[in-house]
DNA sequence: AATAAATGATAGTATTCCTATCTTTGTTGA
DNA sequence: TCAACAAAGATAGGAATACTATCATTTATT
């Protein structure tokens, strides 16, 4: 497996190719590392900046502002993903097996091969959890949405929701269930560790993966196996 | 039904309390309509000192950031919700229409009784939607939620998670199930308006309050009355 | 070797997010 | 009724954020 995969970037995101240059591709990797560290309200290009040893309006150069960057890492998670999942289902025909293998790389701690990247997935997966929703969750959604800007998690939705329909053609709800699905694995894991009094894995007998992954098994097949 | 409702909105939530002033409910009035307006990135204290004729310095005599302005209101929100959730419970014994109360309770446009509270609940419901998951994801939420400040929700969510439990009393998640409900609800009426083809509801044939609450419904009916 | 592109260095502006201080107004209760 | 106290207004200001602009320098391209 080779580090290329060709991923349609939407190049609206981005202002200058950051897979292009060595400093596009320092940038993204601390940039990870730093949302991580600070939380997506305490970071600044100013400390990216810092960090990688260069200067903030080097950094404009590349992104209109840290909310196109959040957007470009997590455009990047969600083609990732998709192609995890193909590559997958690669020679799988069972149907309910299918639906395993997306359930696996929903709740995986880490969704593997981490060693040929140059970032660590572990911290993306930890900034998917928790700051992935304020990408969507802003007055300009719908005049930003106009660019396709989302349309990486709209193919994984929809590569879910094929998966599901699979399963169950005759379930009215592929597409949502399949966000809702995705929306609350990372809500789950989040409070697990944060404020595990909203969920049933009060004093974290289990980790936050395994029981979130239990969770979601058990709520999506009673979904799709109810007649 | 008299204004009266006694809240235990958290003592350290606030600097100053907003209820015990002519002030404090503008700041609180207002900030509803101007959060919602601008949306929370786009909010600041001295827009809103601007709407009420105050200083902004005044405000934070009230609250020691936004970020403590938007959990106040939630809290004001989880609160009314439990209540009214308590209130509509009264004299119903069948457990199917418990159940039946929680769905529409958390899927209606406005949750009633808008005529004798002096901010408009309409609002109230937008700001929920689309501005409530920011309010927990934050890099100090362990830090706040030793406070307690989270209380009111995780009431709202054991109160429900009771009502799955009585209605099948085998489920093993009925407070995620209770999170993932309020929350999914909150994500499907969003991507409703915003992303549709995240839903099913793509061309938005119906509103998405009845879309959201015929998927909710279906969803949670399937996972509790499973075997 | 000439030229263009990318980056660095620096500066500057408007706004945000506060904190401090001083004055005025309104309330209470002795 | 007057003292004193709390709330609010007015104003100032500082550190940080979120940019934009300009010009010099380095690096790659042809």
């Amino acid at each position: 497996m080779e580090y290329q995969l060709s991923f349609s970037v939407n190049k609206k995101i981005y202002l200058r190719d950051p897979e292009g240059t060595e400093l596009g591709k320092e940038i993204v990797k601390h940039s990870i590392e730093l949302i991580y560290k600070l939380g997506f309200e305490q970071f600044t290009f100013k400390k990216l900046a810092l960090e990688i040893g260069s200067t903030e309006a080097t950094i404009y150069r590349y992104f209109e502002n840290k909310h196109r960057l959040l957007l470009y890492i997590l455009n990047w998670y969600w083609c990732y993903m998709e192609y995890l999942l193909m590559y997958r289902l690669q020679n799988i025909s069972d149907i309910k097996a299918r639906l395993e293998i997306v359930l696996d790389l929903l709740t995986s701690e880490l969704p593997e091969g981490s060693g040929h990247l140059d970032f660590n997935l572990q911290l993306l997966n930890h900034i998917v959890i928790a700051e992935s929703s304020k990408v969507y969750l802003i007055k300009e959604v719908s005049e930003i949405n106009k660019n396709e800007v989302f349309k990486a998690y709209k193919d994984l939705c929809a590569k879910i929701a094929e998966i599901i329909h699979e399963f169950n053609p005759s379930y009215q709800y592929p597409h949502s269930l399949s966000t809702t699905l995705i929306e609350c694995i990372h809500q789950q894991q989040f409070f697990c560790i944060n404020l595990p009094r909203l969920t049933d894995n009060l004093h974290q007998r289990i980790s936050a993966s395994k029981f979130t992954s239990a969770f979601a098994r058990d709520l999506l097949f009673k979904v799709l196996q109810n007649p």
